[in-house]
DNA sequence: CGCGCAAGAGAGCGT
DNA sequence: CTCTTGCGCG
């Protein structure tokens, strides 16, 4: 069987294209289409700056393009694959181009087929680390232990699999959480770290010292179930083409020129994933032992030890016959965008390059097209408070006097937070602005929902990206599990979560006989339960309903490759009766719930197979959004990254929140310097304009806190800001209409407001002004921002780790008492009921009963 | 065995 | 405040 159509030609390929330019060996079609397209001139070239088409056009030897955000980086690298294709330097199948994320991939395949005029036939190797990870794998998947059809396991499979192997240790799974060991192999697999190649701290630290077992009993199941997590499919083809000179030797003839977007958030896996994979095929050698060498550790040396040690460039030698001989690696990135530190990526990566790759030319692109003068002086101002970076200074032309400067709005609490941005965007809407042109970005997701309440009551449009996925629904899970059983019977994950739904009477005694029989004879639960059947031990009534069960999925499981697959998806649905399931339902959810398995269904239908529709949920996992609607944006800032719009709000800039409080904790200053890139990617999606939000209340885990505004507010310079009234003109801050309804509301002559206010200036030691009339007044520098250079010292000092951060739990006990006559600045008077700590239960006179931390309310 | 309610724990970002 | 887990009953 073959789920990959190129593989015909893969090894068999006829001679390489000559790589010279215009060579007569180059792939029919594409270059005359691209040719074509505009009178003999490239089109591709067009409209590029010189650094831009110095990129594109150096396709030979080891690149770093240095692309600051807005700079054009797609576009460069679009047009390099249209320029090596129609040059005739390779065939679209030699190009190996990497992304992270699956939109990225999408939108260069679409980007590359305009360019070279139709459709991209065959860039079989253009896709996200682990899609091509899964297709090497699958490739070669007995060499890893596993069948080709194996199965890639989600994060929740992950975790009930580690819980299980947990409880069969005999630990305490409540001492021993399965999502932190979850982490923890995954922090490893970042590194690309074997069980048996750990750090013996990092055994240590789990289970009592049982990581590593743990590690390798996890690391066995996946076998026995043929399956596979998400580290794997790089860790699995680092140590197949390490341990296999000769394979390894095939991918390096094969990849003539290799292409990295984002190379600033490779881990040390991916890196060596890409080493491994960079190599001259001549180069290419056995490894000193079968195991390999051990892999780099964080901190240590400066290069990664991989098996063939890369030649020295040859850059510049002009282009022989047949074969290059120099490594086209071509990798695109911007530290100051690196985001995914606590995914394992590894910065050190990019500002590496040039040792890596000797000789390698670097290109700068700093002309900025995306956004004003004033949004990328904001940007650009706050990102220089970061140490270690590789600078670029990025400037644009497009200074333009009626450009709005960057807005800065407070409000009292995340509900009129919510108001005042739903007021400016229907503000902006009436303006004739398209929805689709505004993004809100938040940092966590519980923050979404305060805003799609709002718009729910306002009957705007939106849309959440990365949010709540289609795939991720109760209905959806079981439908895809079911699946998952008929295309690989040995997936146990997938066969516990659906035996016995719908109920069929297989209880826990059920189907914890089936459990442990696999465990015992080391196979999986479905041949378990098909030996079962055959005996007397289970009671007649499971028995004869397992026996259904085994008997339906033989039966699916046989037609799986003759019956057109969403067929018998349907049929499947249908004879398990988990359609029933939801037809028989009278609840509210019923309905729509139906609905989406019917929208599953239809996906399917784009998919050639059920292996490779699954393959497509495991690896993407989200619906395709609704393009044709207009609806505002709504997403997290990592998941902004790549992304533009016309108007952004970044809502929650508090300390704790923005900067995260866990990230200072976890991460010290390194922490606090990515959440300032992560910053410096929301200011920088932003075309034309900008609202920045901040609150003085805000709701965490059900309980009002006060809060303090983030330090980066203090670190954008004040020419390109402007502080805000808030968003509405109802009569100053925060008194919209929409207030009336609760009158308890803003009152800033009281003690709890001037407290709050005390604090805070307390806390930032900075001039917010106290607001006793109206509004902000301006943002104090006083003594921080005095320019670039001179303005890092004293952000130096001020930003001692944890220094300004707001505390979320109050370490000193409660100093009310039960009967405490109190006052409360959003709910009004009332008596403390009761004291957990330092959170209080409040009888409030007017608001009832709500739990609030004591540090907001006011003894009266 | 299955259902229902109560208590307890828990929300950072994602391929 | 919301979701998950655990226990007790029918």
């Amino acid at each position: 069987m073959s789920d990959f159509p190129d593989d015909m030609p893969f090894f068999g390929d006829p001679a390489a294209p000559r790589a010279q330019a215009g060579g007569t060996g180059a792939p029919e079609g594409i270059a005359a289409r691209a040719l074509k397209a505009r009178g003999g001139a490239p089109n591709y070239l067009q409209g590029l700056n010189p650094e831009q088409r110095l990129a594109v056009e150096t396709t030979e030897g080891p690149v770093l393009v240095l692309a600051g955000a807005g700079t054009g980086k797609t576009r460069v690298l679009t047009a390099r694959i249209a320029h090596i294709l129609s040059q005739g330097l390779a065939y679209p199948s030699q190009i190996l181009a990497v992304t992270f994320t699956n939109r990225a991939a999408r939108e260069m395949k679409e980007r590359i087929g305009v360019l070279v005029g139709g459709a991209v036939e065959g860039m079989p190797w253009l896709g996200t680390f682990h899609s091509i990870g899964v297709k090497i794998l699958r490739r070669h998947a007995e060499l890893a232990g596993l069948r080709s059809d194996f199965t890639i396991l989600d994060t929740d499979d992950v975790i009930r699999l580690i819980k299980q192997l947990i409880q069969v240790e005999g630990l305490d799974d409540k001492r021993w959480p399965a999502r932190t060991f979850a982490n923890m192999i995954d922090g490893w697999k970042n590194k690309g770290l074997a069980p048996s190649e750990i750090p013996e701290g990092d055994a240590r630290a789990f289970a009592d010292g049982r990581g590593r077992k743990l590690y390798q009993a996890y690391q066995d199941r996946l076998k026995t179930l043929n399956a596979c997590d998400f580290g794997d499919l790089l860790c699995h083809p680092i140590r197949i083409l390490r341990a296999n000179p000769d394979i390894l030797r095939e991918y390096n003839a094969r990849f003539k020129y290799i292409l990295v977007d984002e190379y600033q958030d490779t881990n040390t896996a991916q890196y060596m994933w890409l080493r491994l994979l960079a190599q001259r095929p001549e180069t290419a050698r056995s490894p000193s032992s079968p195991a390999g060498p051990s892999p780099r550790t964080r901190g240590e040396g400066s290069s990664v030890n991989v098996d063939a040690p890369l030649s020295p460039s040859l850059r510049g030698e002009g282009k022989g016959e047949g074969q290059s001989s120099t490594i086209n690696i071509c990798c695109v990135g911007d530290d100051d965008q690196s985001i995914y530190g606590w995914r394992g990526a590894e910065v050190d990566n990019i500002l590496r390059f040039d040792k890596d790759f000797p000789g390698a030319a670097v290109i700068r692109l700093e002309r900025n097209y995306r956004s004003t003068a004033h949004i990328l002086g904001a940007a650009s101002h706050l990102i220089a408070h970061n140490e270690g970076r590789l600078g670029k200074t990025l400037f644009t032309d497009a200074a333009n006097a009626d450009d709005d400067k960057v807005h800065v709005h407070a409000a009292w609490d995340s509900e009129e937070e919510a108001r005042a941005v739903g007021e400016t965007i229907e503000q902006a809407q009436r303006k004739g602005h398209l929805l689709n042109n505004m993004a809100i970005l938040v940092r966590a997701s519980f923050q979404m929902r305060e805003f799609e309440d709002r718009f729910v009551t306002l009957g705007l449009n939106y849309r959440v990206i990365g949010g709540p996925r289609f795939y991720e629904r109760l209905e959806i899970r079981d439908a895809m599990a079911y699946f998952r059983v008929v295309a690989q019977p040995a997936d146990d994950l997938a066969f516990e979560r659906i035996v016995n739904t719908p109920k069929r009477g297989l209880g826990e005694a059920a189907i914890r006989q089936v459990h442990d029989y696999a465990r015992a004879r080391d196979i999986p639960m479905l041949a378990a339960a098909t030996d079962l059947v055959a005996t007397e031990e289970l009671k007649p009534k499971p028995r004869s309903a397992l026996k259904q069960v085994v008997d339906n999925f033989n039966r699916w499981h046989s037609l799986l490759d003759s019956k057109p697959h969403t067929e018998l998806a349907e049929m499947i649905l249908d004879e398990s009766g988990y359609t029933a399931i939801w037809q028989n339902d009278r609840t509210a959810e019923a309905p729509g719930r139906l609905e989406n398995l019917k929208e599953l269904i239809r996906s399917m239908e784009e998919y050639e197979s059920l292996r490779g529709f699954l393959e497509h949920v495991a690896l993407v996992m989200d619906a395709e959004k609704n393009e044709d609607l207009d609806a505002v944006n709504i997403m997290t800032l990592h998941s902004a990254k790549g992304l533009e719009f016309e108007t952004v709000f970044l809502p929650g800039w508090e300390e704790g929140l923005f900067p995260h409080q866990r990230s200072l904790d976890e991460g010290g200053r390194s922490g606090l310097e990515e959440e300032r890139r992560l910053a410096y990617v929301g200011l920088t999606r932003a075309k034309k304009n900008l609202h920045i939000w901040f609150v003085s209340n805000r709701r965490i885990h059900g309980m009002w806190q006060s809060t303090i505004p983030s330090r980066f507010l203090e670190e954008l310079p004040e020419a390109h800001v402007e502080v805000s009234e808030s968003g509405n003109s109802y009569g100053g801050y925060g008194q919209s209409r929409f207030d009336r309804a609760d009158p308890f509301q803003n009152n800033y002559s009281t003690p709890g407001w001037q407290r709050a206010q005390a604090n805070r200036s307390e806390a930032t030691r900075s001039n917010w002004g106290s607001r006793s009339g109206a509004n902000v007044e301006r943002i104090g520098y006083g003594e921080t921002d005095s320019g670039f250079g001179a303005g890092r010292g004293s952000v130096k000092g001020r930003m001692i780790d944890g220094e300004l951060v707001a505390k979320s739990v109050s370490d000193t006990p409660s100093a009310f008492k039960p009967g405490d006559r109190v006052f409360h600045t959003k709910f009004g008077n009332g008596n403390v009921a009761s004291i957990d700590g330092n959170k209080l239960t409040i009888d409030f006179d007017r608001a009832g009963q709500k739990r609030v931390l004591d540090n907001f309310v006011q003894r009266v």
